[in-house]
DNA sequence: TAGTTTGGTATACTCCATGATACTGGTTAC
DNA sequence: GTAACCAGTATCATGGAGTATACCAAACTA
């Protein structure tokens, strides 16, 4: 039960660090959104600059939840693709957008 | 469409807002495994300091996610508990979890 | 009545994620 | 052949999250 309960919060904060910061989830949404090249990416992304997006992509690639590919003699050479392991991540990312939701109603409501 | 990406996104960020950070999800989980007392919580969590808890809890109270109640002439003075509404926050907190299991393993295996 | 526990606050610091801006070497379009 | 687009990298600045440490008044406890 304590052990359990640690192992939990481990858990917890391993999904906070792969998720975490401001542009992760965007990002995942561009991509599964269909935009596969870095300015397309990019463009489809208010406020983030292209330092930022670089550094995301490629530790997300490190953390699997991307592909990166590059082909010199295909039509879009270099292209980034959602993994399905990024995918595996979609009942969290539903929960949380049914949570976000009805916390921004909960806030409205409560005003 | 566009229009409910961007509120997705919206909602996804809100969520990633209130979770966010190093300490809410063990506050969130020390409080739910029945430590009410402030030192309690804080004995309960290894690494936080009172200043990081008490921002924590202020900020936590403000979101609705706990509550706190003085009474003097109670057993336990100044007491904290989670709200129905950090209950809500149930199956977001449970697919992180899987999540967070399930991806330690990915790595494991791919180690 | 001295020591400990409780529920915090105050101050000063560090470090890291993010931001701003500029630049580059290659490719495609006109 | 030059202008625009692609996929980034390099530098520097900054704000805020988190850390370290000390301190406080009130209650309780031996």
């Amino acid at each position: 039960m304590e052990r359990n309960q640690k192992e939990e919060v481990q858990a917890l904060q391993d999904t906070l660090y792969v998720l975490g910061g401001k542009w992760r989830l965007p990002i995942i949404n561009s991509i599964c959104n269909g935009n596969h090249r870095f300015r397309e990416i990019e463009r489809s992304i208010p406020g983030i600059t292209t330092r930022m997006l670089s550094r995301e992509l490629k530790e997300m690639e490190i953390n699997m939840l991307i592909k990166r590919t590059k082909d010199r003699d295909a039509e879009i050479q270099v292209k980034y693709e959602s993994t399905p392991y990024c995918k595996s991540f979609g009942p969290v990312i539903e929960e949380m957008i049914k949570w976000g939701k009805s916390h921004r109603e909960e806030i409205i409501r409560n005003s």
